[in-house]
DNA sequence: AACCTTATTATACGATCGTTCAACAAGCAA
DNA sequence: TTGCTTGTTGAACGATCGTATAATAAGGTT
């Protein structure tokens, strides 16, 4: 919507004064911005990635407020018309960035609960509480979330959002599935737990004094104990 | 950095053509943005509100991205420059209608729960099934409150949030009391509760396929009931 | 009437937003 | 070497951000 087609013309036809390498000396000579090397002609997808995780990084530090683009730009080490290069617009970077973040989300669930051995119970538990620990009880990647949350008015976002959440609870239900929950009951029991994880772990990062890591860990066992104990009376 | 400083000077110089009064060209001659009239020199009570309701307009309709002082400035059918006559600033005016509309809700669920009548269980249900439906259960007011969650960095807004929430379990806390829930669990079952139905609403307002409102109230009473099947046991 | 207080408007400023684009530079092919 | 492709830069644009402020308008007091 913004910026014209046509005036560049004569504008920029004189090259400005002191434009022969130019970012270089805002930094140091080459180690850009905070420590990512690639300062210059990387592969693609290298590339792509860096600038994902730039955004990650900003949108831990400064939220949806802050993820702009030129902050980005610095954040890479990486002039900010780059960004346009490589993705279609600013909302492109963010969507891609989520679905990166959902999956680093994803495999720290993964390890959690391969971690924990091979008892079902000891699994889904793991699963289930691994949200109340390091890496993903912290203040940045709430804020990170939020700052998603804050975009689903964009349908570019909620799909994201719709496959990363459904994954999630799929993930769950198969591990439900393994320690014999009925298959009937599976979706809403995986929507409940899933609904109690998410509110504990928000509550927890966004205002930590109310309750303690421990306690939610402790509230979504006995939820999980819960539903045994029902299926149980029930199957017998 | 961008944009340069000078070439404004020429740019608005001459004002622009059809400004007599302003703001009313866009909208019915006297009946400024939504509604409200309050069209010139108001109670300052009664401007503060008008601007608080305009904010929560603007948050539900356009989310933390599009609450900025212009919008809500023609939202309340005002000159931009009011806003800052009234509030120390717009991060001010956002936090006094994360207050405003925290009041708004606690007033919603004690309705649900007055028309409940004066059975304990049905109170306290009542008072947890609220958010699955209107006025709770609503995409914008979804969107309002993850503005808010957004801006809980700043600790004038974290402070109401945690205002806030403390009153929601105080509240629920009581209502536990009344049907005989422990004192010693009181505490962390308000916490549980809170966090599923938290959850809950959350998905349900954010991406509303994955599961009904009806199916969202189910889970909750199954849940409140798991915590008196608990109580009943170990009372006796 | 003249005066004072204050709500309100309109404009301006400097900063920053997302996007565009001509120019520069690096690597590869011929 | 010369060309060609393409990653990359840096500057510019128009829009919009939050805030400040001089001028105007309204109401109340004397």
């Amino acid at each position: 919507m913004a910026g014209g087609g046509e005036r560049r013309k004569k504008t920029l036809t004189q090259p400005s004064p002191a434009s022969g390498r130019g970012l270089k000396g805002h930094f140091e000579p080459d180690a850009p911005a905070s420590g990512r090397g690639l300062s210059k002609r990387a592969e693609p997808d290298a590339r792509r990635q860096s600038l994902i995780e730039a955004t990650a990084r900003v949108l831990a530090r400064d939220g949806a407020t802050g993820a702009s683009v030129r902050p980005i730009a610095v954040e890479a080490g990486v002039s900010p018309g780059l960004i346009n290069h490589y993705f279609a617009g600013i909302d492109a970077l963010i969507a891609a960035t989520y679905s990166a973040v959902g999956e680093q989300v994803s495999n720290a669930l993964a390890a959690a609960v391969a971690a924990a051995g091979n008892d079902p119970r000891a699994r889904l538990t793991a699963y289930v509480t691994a949200s109340f620990a390091p890496p993903i009880a912290d203040r940045a990647l709430l804020a990170t979330w939020i700052a998603f949350w804050s975009l689903t008015g964009k349908p570019q976002i909620a799909e994201r959002h719709d496959a990363i959440y459904a994954r999630y609870r799929e993930d769950l239900e198969a591990l439900l599935a393994d320690c014999g929950i009925a298959p009937a009951d599976r979706r809403l029991t995986a929507i409940a737990i899933t609904a109690l994880v998410d509110g504990l772990w928000l509550e927890l990062c966004l205002s930590p004094d109310s309750f303690t890591a421990d306690e939610a860990r402790g509230l979504a066992e006995r939820q999980l104990e819960s539903y045994f104990v029902r299926s149980a009376n029930s199957d017998r």
